[in-house]
DNA sequence: AAATAAACGAGACGGTACGTCCCGTCTTAGA
DNA sequence: TCTAAGACGGGACGTACCGTCTCGTTTATTT
């Protein structure tokens, strides 16, 4: 009742080398410059084998992303009960990120492999986006009356992530204050 | 008294044919995927003539953002005196420009372009930035008591372009609301 | 116990259709003009697989030089028993073809290919020289009593074809006694 | 009176400057390599100068020849009253140049030079070939009565000429031997 | 067990584009 | 009008990768 044709199944040894090469190649240097011939070597894997599983190095990207080898896993935001606070505090974390050396360039791969791929884009959307950590804790503002019954939470989540990304291409340095005026941003009445 | 060093001076001719050239290209093909041997084909210009005065295909992109090759003109806000509105309309035709086929392209083309380039990214940050048009007008808004004096002008700014520029590359769809909830998500008092 | 190191073989096909395409583009263009570029449309394969194999134009015609793609075959002096007369046919003949139009063009371009890469000098060394079919020829002269025992056979040939080459750079045009004269200032006896 | 059309006349200064940077260069690069930028920049000369002046690196070349900016004057054999020996000692002085680092290439440059343009090959004929200093050589002889009287002075240079250069390409180190044995091979009596 | 077939590593293949070098012509300013 | 300087359109270089296609080997599933 097997659905196995014959043969050998697909190896997962190879898969996972693939993988981790791709996050390793990734980090290294960046979206633009990932070759599949250099991702191959360094997975001591034939190109083939990338091929047959993958069709274009977005897809691989976006592999990556779902397994989480780019990004860090604690990029929720904390619930001390102070939305403010808490969101200023998230942005300062992820800005700190982008800050360090490596973390930047990631940054960026990241961003360029989302505009170029519409895989890498969709899957940086469910990471980042709608359904995220963001928004449950803005629900939590809401709740709490933090935030009015009606805000536009997802809007708001947008703003916050893209105002980051828009950081991030342009080059410009966070620097101490920006965090807090950027929750001031949304999130007014405070 | 020139500060000409002799012979020939720089071809005017061959310079804006090669950033003709290089608009051309990006439009019809994205940033990635535009090469040095296309816009030299379509310039009709040897590629050194390329190599002499820039020193990258991002250069060549920023140039051409400079020029005004690359974005309309009209993508100042207007000033009906009504902030909230006029913020809705102007979202709303950047969004139309982004809808319609190629359009998106083009736009996550600049993102791309953005995110790989540091010139092009200064050069975005520029134009869609901290200095623009949407500052002017949010400056007026605190003028007319539509915005609370201290309100962070640059980061409300930045959080609306950021939004845009997030669901670019998300590939999410805008839809009607959208517009509406995302200048909430900024002006909440309305 | 294959030698084969793993992978596809070298494609014969491609290895036949690079030297042939080499010998046209020589025989058309000269040595000097000979491109790699050209020789790899000629032969509908990549540049690539040409480096692959060979590291220079120069070893590209040394190896044509070897299949006998570049020289007639029949570059022997006949043998009649009479080493005066088979001589002087030998360098009528030869002479001839380096007469009529592109044999001398080819003449030279092999010289100038010698000239500037090893492999084609110890090539043409070996097809032309030393253990070739005219000191066969001399020693069969030697056996005959026309030519003393201790003769410097080897001094003999290189001083015959010494002495054409040197027609063919100096752009002498060989005249009908020439033949006979170059084999009397070898053969003085007669 | 004058030809002179008007405007100053041809530099003198430059003429030289070039003729002995592309002696420079032909002696350090070799033929092909030889570069007119090369030239240009060496000589501190516009390109159009030397374009104005000669037609080509081969022209170029065939003038340094005239000048005497590329071979050693001193290569006419010398006279004791011994032909053969005279002979011996000349071929064995040019070998000797051949044979030192630099000479050999130099050498093999300019066959390959005389090989590809007209111009440098009918120079190298009038210098190395018929009207030389070596046809007078035998002449002598003849006067002497070391060689018959009807003997093919020109093609007994035009061998041993040929013979240099036939080992030259070929690579053929020259043994202690082979100059004895070439003289042999045209002047068998003794 | 033997036959079959897919997955694998390796890497050759026809191509495209790269960034560089040099060609021969043309343009400028200075002598 | 010649010169030094050098920009120009163009052609070829040798290299890096692309995505496809063999190879021979390894492994798993039928017969």
């Amino acid at each position: 009742m097997s659905e196995h044709r014959r043969g050998p199944a697909r190896s997962e040894v190879a898969r996972v080398a693939i993988l981790e090469a791709t996050a390793r190649q990734f980090a290294t240097r960046g979206y633009d410059h990932l070759t599949m011939e250099g991702i191959a070597a360094d997975a001591k894997v034939g190109k083939q084998t990338i091929y047959r599983w993958w069709s274009s190095k977005g897809a691989l990207v976006a592999d990556c992303l779902i397994e989480g080898l780019l990004l860090p896993d604690d990029l929720n935001p904390p619930d001390t009960g102070d939305l403010r606070a808490d969101l200023t505090d998230w942005l300062g974390s992820i800005l700190a990120i982008a800050q360090h050396p490596g973390g930047e360039a990631l940054m960026r791969s990241l961003i360029s492999a989302a505009a170029e791929n519409e895989d890498v884009g969709r899957r940086l959307h469910e990471s980042l986006g709608a359904s995220s950590s963001l928004i449950v804790r803005l629900q939590a503002g809401v709740d709490a009356g933090q935030l009015p019954a009606g805000a536009p939470l997802t809007e708001i989540g947008e703003a916050l992530v893209g105002a980051v990304i828009l950081r991030a291409i342009s080059r410009v340095p966070a620097e101490e204050a920006t965090t807090a005026r950027l929750v001031q941003a949304v999130l007014p009445a405070g």
